[in-house]
DNA sequence: GCATATTTGCAATATTGTTGCAAGTTTTGC
DNA sequence: GCAAAACTTGCAACAATATTGCAAATATGC
């Protein structure tokens, strides 16, 4: 499997502590990250200036995207496949719960395409359910 | 037509200056607003807190709708069919514009729906199409 | 190991969102 | 149309979140 290291080198980056811990939680982190639970698992070990610039660095890079939320806040998770710089691959369906309010990457449901009125040109899509997760439906 | 007066009227709302002349925006605009453009589009005429309040009240009763974004912002807006308290409709494809940065409802596209992995109960579904609109295709 | 390039932390600042409360406005019932 | 009740607004204070420049620290290439 690819460790942190890897991935970092693959990418051309510097490897540094706060690169290496924060690629650490999102490796051990089944679902999305917001930038407040990255500074508190990671106990203030870094200035939040070093945390917005690293996500800043990873989006840039391929290494994690973005998923758009309704409440102000932007959310991160890996990407699974290999993106390319500023060419990314994260077209699956994100998976919000209403009750634990979790961030699921639903790796395997891709965003069906939509036919969209002329002269419009997509070059990317983005697709949030929210509802009941798998753990907490069980529950 | 509908007017700002009916829809307050018929939403069970007090009509105020500050509420009409938010719903006139709307009106006036094809695309979404963020909460930025409606400061400055008042001219200062209301209070930040006002503006918060009010478009809180609007999501609540259903006349307007959010639309997430990746930027740490949210975008709002009217709902174009009618929106019950609590049960909106609003499930077209949201498009963004590279080009021009508008956000635009394509009311006519709906989001698809998509197979869930088992014990997934969606509830909701938004979509955010981003590419080149219409406008900027053309010119 | 050293020079260069990159990254980090700090401080200052800007922006954005929230809450309580008193004053003002709108609605209701007559 | 008027008074009381209900609701809305603005202000002030505060909290949280995001951005920038710059010097010190760290990592990389040779």
């Amino acid at each position: 499997m690819e460790t942190q290291l890897d991935i970092l080198k693959r990418n051309g980056l510097s490897v540094t502590e706060g690169r290496k811990k924060i690629l650490d939680l999102f490796l051990a982190t089944e679902g999305a990250l917001a930038h407040a639970d990255i500074e508190k698992n990671t106990d203030a070990a870094f200035d939040r200036v070093t945390v917005y610039r690293t996500l800043q660095t990873f989006v840039d890079k391929g290494i994690i995207h973005q998923i758009p939320t309704t409440d102000n806040s932007v959310l991160y998770a890996l990407c699974k496949h290999n993106c390319a710089q500023g060419h990314h691959h994260d077209n699956h369906v994100h998976f919000i719960c209403d009750e634990c309010d979790k961030t699921i990457c639903l790796d395997d449901v891709t965003v069906p395409a939509v036919k969209l009125p002329k002269d419009f040109e997509p070059l990317h899509a983005a697709m949030i359910v929210s509802g009941i997760c798998k753990e907490c439906k069980v529950n």
